[in-house]
This record gives structure tokens, sequence and C-alpha cells, in this order.
DNA sequence: CAGGATCCCTAAGGATACTG
DNA sequence: CAGTATCCTTAGGGATCCTG
């Protein structure tokens, strides 16, 4: 049993999910691969055009349509930089709003490792050098498994 | 600063990124709007193949063949049943490679209702009534915030 | 109910060339 | 460096009709 629990007299089955659920909202986002990849290398610490293109493996022309996008969202900042005794440069930075997706990224990587072959990489807590993983906690600050989750209606 | 820091000989400029990174590999998976839904469907509890199509907003044919990719996957299992004085059917359900996408949707949900606004609907731990959250924890249990986390070579 | 077949449209993305 | 312009290919997805 893997499903959540239908709560109350909440029902989307019928049609609410389809326009009003946040996960379908969030992927008119950044539901791109490309974008998913340039945000990650953006947490990687690149700010450069020709970098974010080159590493995500991207064309130019997709680089810079995905960025504009992901700045007019908000995701992104695009400001003009430049180190002295050099000429003007752009650098793209991620905003608040675009570094709150990054415990998504982190589990989207970590079920890659699981599930698909490990990579060679993980993400440590500097503190303690511990892996890092997402999970679910609530409120409370208990573990949840899946099927200790109910879908309630909010307030 | 919302990056992570890279560690040690660790350079995935350069390359690596791109084809070994397991969030690139997890986006050829479950990498489009419809997989992505349609696992969402899953947890809620759907299991009809037209309910898949009606609930996720998504044509017949583009159901048919999502769901397929996603078995094959080995995401979804497929298997007929019968209830008593019925004829048989289908269903699908999640597998445990499946289930294990969870912490990503809901990252990818509470990002949706922190920045795009909220839906009227949430998650809450069935024992004691909290929201549930995404979040990221080193092994030791301890909350981690991005910018206290490193990129290191594994094992 | 659970699709398959067919046709069409649009968006994502690549390749190449060019510019301030 | 940081793009724009142009052209092209492919994949995602919708609509309609049909089948076991």
């Amino acid at each position: 049993m893997h499903e959540i629990r239908l709560t109350g007299a909440l029902d989307p089955r019928g049609g609410w999910a389809a326009a009003a659920c946040p996960i379908g909202r969030t992927l008119e986002v950044v539901g791109t691969r490309s974008a998913m990849l340039l945000l990650r290398e953006a947490f990687y610490g690149t700010t450069r055009f020709d970098d974010f293109a080159e590493r995500v493996g991207i064309s130019q022309p997709v680089a810079a349509a995905r960025l504009r996008e992901l700045v007019d969202e908000g995701l992104l900042e695009r400001e003009p930089y430049q180190e002295p005794g050099q000429r003007a440069r752009m650098q793209y930075r991620l905003t608040d709003k675009g570094a709150d997706l990054f415990p998504a990224l982190v589990a989207l990587m970590q079920w890659g490792q699981r599930w698909l072959g490990p990579s060679g990489v993980e993400l440590r807590h500097r503190d303690c050098g511990q892996p890092v993983r997402a999970e679910l906690r609530c409120a409370d600050g208990h573990p949840v498994p899946v099927d200790e989750v109910d879908l309630a209606t909010a307030g």
C-alpha cells in the first residue's frame, strides 16, 4: 500500500487536481528537463551563460530561452558584474524562490542514485560530514512514511 | 549565497554532470509533465486507465504511452483484477521504486504552495495531524540548509 | 473498460551562422 | 562573453475513430 489517504469531503477525483494541483503548477515553471538541469547548475555555482549551456549540454538558443524564462519567473536573477580591469559581464544567480527548489532536486538526485545506480558523487553536511537526504517529516519532527500521509483540505 | 560547495578533486564543470548526473538520469524516466502527474494520481489511489487519463487531464493515447513507459521502467505494475460478479479489469499500482519518488513530488508540491499560492489542500501526518514537509537532513538527523551542503565524491 | 490507430499541432531542442 | 537569428528535427500531446 503506497497510496496516501483522502480525508473528509475532499475529492480530487473529478478534476480539481488537473488545474489547481500545486504539482501541476510547479511543473508549468520547471517542468522541462533543461530548466531542472539549469537550476542544478546554478546550485553547483555556475553563473555564466556559456558555462550553463556547455555544462548542461544544451544549445545556446535553448539555454537563452530557458534562462530568460527562469529569470521572468523569479527563480534566477540576471545582473551585470565587473571585475576590476575586466569588462562587464552577466551573471545568473539563484533567488530565494529558486533556491527553495533545492529539496526537490535533492529528492530526484537521491532517487536516481538509489534506483538507477550510483553516480560517484554525493551530498554531505559540511558540519558533520554525513550524507544529506530529502525526507518527509511532520511539523512535530516525526519521519513520515508514505502510507501515513493524509491529503486534507487546508486550514 | 545559495550555492552548494564543491570539494576535493571533484569538478563537475567540464562535463560529467550532463551524462552521469543522477538528476539527469532521473529526468529521463519521469521528466515529462504527464509522467509526474500520473504518479501523483497513483499516490492519490487512482488505479484505472480511464481515471488516470481523465484526472490528469491528458488524452488516452498519451496516458497509454506514458503508463506503459512507467510500467516498463518498473515504477508501476499492471495487473488484472476481478471483483466477484464483474469482468476482469486492469489496475496500475505503485511499486516500491515508484513509491520512492514521493518525497520528490511532495517537494514540488510544497514549492508550488509556497511560491505560486495555496491550493486548498495539504498533506498531514495521520498520527498527529501536523502538516508534512519535504526537508533536507543529514544522517545524524540535523536539518541542513542549502549553504551547508557539500558535493563530494562518494565512498 | 482499456486501450490501439491515425492524423495533426505545438513546443523542446539541435546546428549553424552572426553580432555587440 | 553573451547572446540573436534562422532553419530543422523530434517528442509531447490532442482529437477522432475504432476494437476486444
